[in-house]
DNA sequence: GTTCTAGGTTACATAAATGTTATTTGTTAT
DNA sequence: ATAACAAATAACATTTATGTAACCTAGAAC
């Protein structure tokens, strides 16, 4: 999954906090929603279903522990991560906070960088809790993703970041027409903006290593992956 | 480990908790076995070895903290988690429970999506101590990881701690490429921030020690380990 | 056939990532 | 307080990945 594709529901009842980190965030590529209280998030979460949820305890209307139970009660939300926001020292609200089915804690004061590497950390948990085949083979070529290695056939072939993932998604369905937007947003990102011919180059370059008969192009299309 | 690899023992002498609790882990992936009391509960958990002990306190024949002890004595068990199913407000009995080696409480009225969180964080907990096995040997590399330890061949080289924990990460799984990210997160921890260059500073340190070729730079990814 | 278009190819410039060393700062034991 | 070691950083070097320009080719459309 891309970064961008992945929603993180802010909030918190100081708008400075919300702007801050809301900024940073954002910054990293997230796509994030704010709320000002409990009732405002629980509405949000239920419409946007996002992957991650940054609640403050203390809120009006709403506190963070009362949002947090109602939604760990809906049904497509039992799986979103939770994690609160408290001054440190608070003790009490720990042991409520797990009660309620929070996963972390983030304290106050909020240092960005901290915050930042800290979303990061859970939202990559979540990942490995998602079932990931990470070796796929086709034919005689074996695409091991942890370990970033090829092998085709017994030679192990070692290929740079881009030529790798552009080679891990074509492989990933075999057969099916990849676009040249699609390419271009799941190996690219759509915030980055390349020139014309760069697929093409990277094509060329898989074409030396793998094979050139693996890669089909079609002509207006994109380009498929045949064994 | 795969979740459906993960056996959970469901201890209660109420027929309806036992269904509604086993339904719900069930569809989470979970293998689950019951027993309505202390006596079949210590059978079945010496048979089935499982990773999780969900147990009620009150029960007739013997209740959950009675079991508790004697699942605790029996040795291959001694590290399975223990969680207790207590009426909320039963303190005494958190007292005493704790005593008889506990690891968690989950509190009645039992919400299904508060249970299933928390027993998936109590397995994390598990899964993260399980990488520690204390002793590992790759190739001719031995890493002592209770007595801080390295042996190379039949020598034996003391590292400092930041440079132990990074070997000790990138050998808990050869050939996986770490990113840096997640190095950062698991030898610095999150909250820790760090210059751009500490990694591969200490990298270049166990390279001089342990053997230039041990370690493997992916670009734009991260650092492997390999034999 | 000519033109047009999408894609192919190559060599090269540049940006990004990592490597390296010296130096500073922090920690611990004596 | 000092020595001895650990850890982090800064500054710079080196390496590599990546994107681009410029040109080429094949085939479709006219």
């Amino acid at each position: 999954m891309k970064k961008r594709d992945i929603k993180i529901l802010l909030v918190d009842d100081e708008p400075d906090i919300l702007e801050i980190v809301g900024y940073n965030l954002t910054s990293e590529g997230f796509k994030i929603f704010t709320a000002e209280n409990g009732v405002k998030a629980v509405k949000i979460a239920k419409k946007e279903k996002p992957h991650l949820i940054i609640l403050d305890v203390m809120m009006p209307e709403m506190d963070g522990i009362e949002a947090c139970e109602q939604i760990r009660l809906i049904p497509e939300l039992k799986d979103v991560i939770i994690t609160f926001l408290t001054a440190r020292g608070e003790d009490y609200s720990q042991l409520a906070g797990f009660d309620a089915g929070a996963d972390d804690y983030i304290t106050k004061p909020i240092k960005p960088k901290v915050l930042v590497s800290k979303v990061k950390a859970l939202l990559r948990r979540y990942k490995e809790d998602e079932i990931q085949e990470n070796i796929v083979t086709i034919g005689n070529l074996t695409i091991d993703r942890e370990a970033y290695k090829i092998l085709l056939g017994d030679k192990e072939i070692v290929l740079p970041r881009k030529e790798f993932e552009l080679l891990s998604l074509l492989t990933s369905k075999p057969e099916k027409v990849f676009k040249r937007d699609e390419i271009l947003d799941k190996v690219w990102g759509n915030e980055v903006i390349v020139g014309g011919r760069t697929i093409d180059v990277h094509i060329r370059k898989l074409r030396e290593k793998i094979g050139d008969n693996s890669f089909k192009t079609v002509k207006g299309v994109g380009y498929k992956f045949v064994s």
